[in-house]
DNA sequence: ACGTCATATAAGTATCTGCTTATCTATCGA
DNA sequence: TCGATAGATAAGCAGATACTTATATGACGT
């Protein structure tokens, strides 16, 4: 879970899918998979590279894996843009807007 | 300048060691290599990676070239992450920190 | 217990990455 | 104009990555 693992498994744009879609809600692998023209092996093998890095967790369920996004792989690229603030004025009017929004 | 552009970009250890001393401030290639045991075509390989992914930007100065953090790979970054804000209770932490130091 | 289904793992392969050495381009000072 | 210096680019190569097909594991219904 280092941010090396982080940066890496998000490099791949077929994983930053799988990623959005579990965004979306908890779901098995094979939910995962239709509609993602993406073989069985393949959706596993990203899967182990989104767990490793902290962006995914699982869960069995009897015959099911359920995966669903872990806060620990975003902490990470938060923390790593964190160290950046001075530079990013974008990310700033996001934080502003953020708080717009607890304030409700 | 993708996604995919800056988060390859960012899964490199030494081009994430690169950006961060250039976070300091602007300095050349030759500076940035120095303390850094990196030859000086690969530091000029990792420069020409960061800058297409729109993390960096140069200026050049006769015989030298100046590099410095360009805020829009950042962004994409923070828009990025800005998606799954949900999940990421260390963010709003640290949004919660940066409020307080903005408000002195 | 048996066949089936969900997922993981193994092994092989084409492509990509990050490095190296060698060479080019361009600007500087003398 | 010449030598030196800053940096970019080219070509080659070892290792990593993302896929494939084949097979293993393990839970389910019957």
């Amino acid at each position: 879970m280092t941010e090396t693992d982080v940066f890496k498994a998000l490099a791949d744009p077929t994983r930053r899918a799988i990623f959005e879609k579990l965004a979306a809600g908890r779901m098995n692998a094979s939910a995962l998979r239709d509609g993602m023209a993406i073989s069985q092996p393949a959706m596993s093998q990203h899967l182990a590279v989104l767990r490793a890095a902290g962006l995914v967790r699982e869960e069995r369920q009897g015959r099911f894996v359920d995966y669903e996004v872990d806060p620990d792989g975003l902490a990470v690229v938060a923390d790593w843009l964190g160290k950046y603030r001075a530079y990013s004025p974008a990310r700033i009017d996001a934080l502003k807007a953020l708080l717009k929004e607890m304030d409700q």
